[in-house]
DNA sequence: GCCTGTGAAGCTATTCACAGCT
DNA sequence: AGCTGTGAATAGCTTCACAGGC
């Protein structure tokens, strides 16, 4: 179901783009050409959230829109919380707060006094003492992990202990959290070894022992 | 294989880390721990490339490195470009120049001419008409891109034309390039629907009508 | 004819569990 | 006793392929 998940955030996306230029009804193989999936695991994953189309005309858009809005529970505002405004911490605040984002950054925080009750994109940021307090008030659930390596671990428990349920974690190690909490990690020092080794062995080439 | 190449990039890292500190063997096991995979898969992913530990020590740990510098092709040296200079396109410039990187970022390249020929981290950012002589020059053979959608699909077509072998793409759709070019696909915003997601529905409770 | 929904098949990835070594 | 290497079992994910509807 994980990679379902994930699928369905794009598909919910591609289709807000399509309603917007004007489109009503999409076929499975038009959504796969446009999200690079194909047109079976296109139904497959509808079928799995229980949103049925017609032959005749493929999937309603808007009313597709609305299920995978409630299926991502769409009425419940979650906020975001920042540790650690670096350069990517930053870059990331840019990221979540433009236009019209429907992602909901409500505070960053930083050991460096010199970062702390400044303001980056509207998002004010916060000593990391304050998080509790943070936390608490704006009843953020989720927490984005900029740190380096080294501190990551501190602010993840800190994070735990703050009732904050999904982490999106940008430090290259593997954190420990109780398993009620889901962590996602990004590593990109990882994701670009991945593509420098996949440059040059493309994927199952023909040749070669195995 | 490719979860595989993900995990051996890590483990390479984390082995490194270990030979920092004094360590010189390390059991599948203990590495399991410190990568937050489990020992059998440890033990299945160094099988498959054909590194063989004993029971007595376990892996040699400076064996293993070398044996993964192999296998991610260590002698070669694969440079790297980067297109978009944005708020993501310094913050991944900083990311992968600092100290001692073992990346190779070249080259930068903008179409704001406000930034064309500046240096960010030492990395000099050039107008994207440049990149053919650019690209030819240093040959650099993957490509990183941090360009608003809209530009993406042409920015990868560039990159393709100038030989460009496998894409690190942050922008959020789905590229169009031909087989022979490896993309992989980092979408923050997709990431953090994922973690959203997960941070309330727990991955399979139990609950639920399936 | 061209679409959807879906059982069944096919693949890939992971874990189990244990023989064999030291 | 405690480890590795690995066949076999299991789980998870994707595609095939086709019945059924308009």
């Amino acid at each position: 179901m994980e990679k379902t998940v994930e699928r369905l955030a794009l598909y919910r996306r591609l289709l807000k783009n399509q309603l917007r230029n004007g489109k009503t009804y999409i076929y499975s193989h038009q959504l796969a050409e446009i999200s690079g999936y194909s047109a079976a695991i296109v139904r497959r994953d509808l079928m799995n959230i229980g949103y049925y189309g017609t032959p005749r005309h493929g999937y309603e858009i808007k009313a597709l829109i609305e299920c995978l809005d409630v299926f991502f529970d769409k009425p419940d505002v979650k906020n975001l919380i920042l540790v650690g405004a670096g350069n990517l911490g930053r870059a990331l605040i840019a990221y979540f707060t433009k236009d019209k984002s429907e992602y909901n950054l409500v505070a960053a925080f930083d050991s460096d006094p010199l970062k702390v009750n400044l303001k980056y994109n509207g998002c004010p940021c916060h000593s990391l003492e304050k998080i509790a307090d943070v936390v608490a008030d704006l009843k953020a659930s989720v927490g984005i992990i900029t740190v380096p390596a080294e501190n990551a671990q501190s602010v993840a428990d800190l994070m735990v202990k703050n009732r904050i349920k999904g982490i999106l974690n940008f430090a290259p190690l593997s954190l420990n959290v109780p398993d009620s909490v889901y962590v996602e990690n990004v590593d990109l020092a990882l994701m670009l070894e991945k593509v420098l080794y996949f440059s040059v062995h493309r994927r199952q080439e023909e040749t070669g022992k195995k």
